[in-house]
DNA sequence: GCCGTTTTCGGCCCGACTGTTTTCAGTCG
């Protein structure tokens, strides 16, 4: 059982036992450690294997690693099993419908026999909600509409596609009368691979007012709720925006708030409230009531004796104790950038000519950039043989003399064949300046073989960088299946760089990856994989991922100068 | 169920909104 699985049961050990009335501290603790073994580095089977005694880590106590042995070992979490028998395991979508908690859900199946969602709406429709006490006609309708929205946009947004959304919402926001300030908070501004929903925060002094205004606009479609500091409204395509108003003496600490995470809050408040404080979306107020700070983040977190915190290191991962001992991470930054090492043109599958993305890289202020076509085996995409790349050198040494603003290295992303081996002969291998290596076919090989494979491909004395290393895409393909630890090891022993791909819906490797990878020592390219001029400002997105990995600029390959990188592609440190 | 230079027992974050209620529980973030 991989931890996600693990991480999985233990979140619907939790919402059961929450619905069968059990304590609830020992649900929340259950959360806790589900989000722990989500979030962390190494395989729970690893560590087992290894002796290493879960109740070290946070929130896990010997009952929990108990339970996370069981389910290693058998596949099947008991507890989950005989709670199952007691309360119906479909309950647990019920509770993921708008409006529906754990107390309404338990009524409806007590009251009206409902075990999941497709019975509860067939209850609904024939009216048999509103009857129940504590329920009426609105919720009724509310809950029609919440499972039809529940089944149409279950899915999360890309970090890339809530872009889109939230850059015109902000600045429409910012046009209307009376708004001081209007900036997104939540998992958004934390840069989360992807987002649920989003918190929008404003200044102003009549919430109301902002509040219709946001109600009004284009592109919405149902207001969920409002009042004189908050509106809810969700918008075509499903997302959900949450809007606040705070007055400007409030702004810092309710940004604070607003952007979390939740678990990152609950830290903070702990700390103020072992000063005997008392911080909210208001402010950091003294047992008295006195207000020590609100205004403005810095000032909140100075208040509390801490450096303020990057919002992409606000996932509670210690990055209070870090804070508050002056050793946060300088972050690398997307200025830190020297040069894109991953990219196509029209050689083979990319839109944009090789002179037309060296101009765009220039404009763009790299003093280097890497052009990586596809190799051979991609039929699809025009991949280069031998014959097509030594045609190519020609080309590029004419343009090469024409720009001497920045350099090209010559690179290609060289398949991973069936058992390893690379698409491209030695000899040529050899005269490139950079050798990318990626999968792209046998997607369902077994553990192992996937594993071997890949770990044969890095081991070659040519490769400099493994891309895109388990070939997820976000919302539509989960990676393969990779022993990531070996193929890290291996990549190490190397001097193979392994790559962020900045490409919105791949994000690969992910933020939890990045984190290992360089606690392993290894160093990280992040590079655009642009198929076209436009899509190389992709760069900000992986920039973000490495920066939620504690990632400083010199953990990062292209933000180091030519000869440097050079120096690594030529194996030399 | 977890956790502890405040504690090994007794805590565990907190405010806004909704719908139903006629004073508040449930839900959400």
């Amino acid at each position: 059982m991989t931890n996600v699985d693990l991480a999985r049961l233990l979140g619907r050990l939790a919402a059961l036992s929450e619905l069968a009335e059990d304590n609830p501290f020992r649900v929340r603790a259950y959360r806790r450690a589900a989000r722990t073994v989500l979030e962390l580095e190494e395989q729970i089977a690893d560590l087992l294997e290894r002796g290493v005694d879960l109740t070290e880590l946070p929130g896990i106590g010997k009952d929990i690693a108990r339970k996370l042995a069981t389910m290693v070992e058998s596949g099947r979490l008991p507890d989950l099993d005989a709670l199952a028998e007691t309360v119906p395991i479909g309950l647990i979508e019920v509770t993921e419908v708008q409006g529906v908690g754990p107390k309404r859900a338990r009524t409806l199946w007590q009251a009206l026999g409902v075990r999941d969602l497709t019975e509860l709406q067939r209850a609904a429709e024939r009216g048999a909600v509103a009857e129940l006490d504590g329920f009426g006609a609105a919720s009724q309708a509310k809950i029609l509409a919440g499972i039809e929205a529940h089944r149409r946009h279950a899915r999360r947004l890309r970090l890339g596609d809530a872009d889109a959304v939230v850059r015109p919402l902000l600045e429409r926001l910012r046009a209307l009368p009376g708004v001081q300030r209007a900036e997104a908070a939540g998992s958004y501004r934390r840069r989360r691979e992807t987002v649920g929903d989003l918190d929008l925060l404003v200044v102003a002094e009549d919430g109301r007012a902002v509040g219709e205004a946001l109600a009004a606009m284009t592109g919405v479609e149902e207001v969920l709720g409002s009042g004189d500091t908050r509106t809810s409204v969700r918008l075509q395509g499903g997302l959900q925006v949450d809007l606040r108003v705070v007055p400007p003496e409030s702004f810092g600490a309710a940004w604070m708030y607003f952007t979390g995470s939740k678990d990152h809050n609950v830290a903070l408040r702990q700390a103020a409230v072992g000063r005997g404080w008392r911080l909210n979306e208001y402010g950091l107020y003294e047992g008295g009531g006195r207000r020590l700070a609100g205004a403005d983040e810095r000032e909140v977190f100075a208040a509390l004796e801490l450096d303020w915190i990057p919002p992409e290191l606000r996932e509670h991962r210690g990055e209070i104790e870090a804070a508050r001992e002056h050793r946060l991470p300088a972050l690398v930054a997307v200025d830190d950038i020297r040069g894109d090492l991953h990219m196509h043109s029209t050689w083979s599958d990319g839109k944009n000519s090789v002179r037309e993305m060296m101009e765009a890289c220039e404009r763009r202020g790299y003093a280097y950039m890497a052009l990586t076509d596809h190799s051979q085996a991609l039929r699809m995409t025009g991949g280069l043989d031998a014959e097509k790349l030594a045609r190519q050198f020609e080309e590029l040494d004419a343009i090469t003399a024409e720009r001497p603003g920045i350099t090209l290295l010559r690179g290609l992303e060289v398949d991973i064949l069936k058992e390893g081996e690379l698409d491209l002969d030695d000899a040529w291998l050899a005269r490139l300046d950079i050798v990318l290596v990626s999968v792209h076919s046998l997607f369902d090989l077994d553990r192992d073989r996937q594993t071997e494979r890949v770990v044969r491909a890095v081991s070659h004395p040519e490769v400099n960088v493994l891309a895109h290393p388990t070939g997820r895409l976000l919302g539509e393909r989960d990676g393969y299946d990779l022993d990531l630890d070996a193929v890290f090891d291996a990549c190490l022993a190397n001097g193979v760089a392994v790559e962020i791909n900045a490409a919105p819906e791949r994000l690969d490797l992910n933020d939890v990856h990045v984190l290992a990878a360089r606690h392993r020592g290894l160093i990280v390219s992040i590079g655009t994989d642009a198929h076209r001029v436009r899509q190389l400002d992709s760069m900000r997105f992986g920039v973000e991922q490495a920066r939620r990995a504690w990632l400083p600029a010199e953990a990062v390959l292209n933000t180091r100068p030519l000869d440097e990188v050079r120096r690594f592609l030529a194996k030399g440190g």
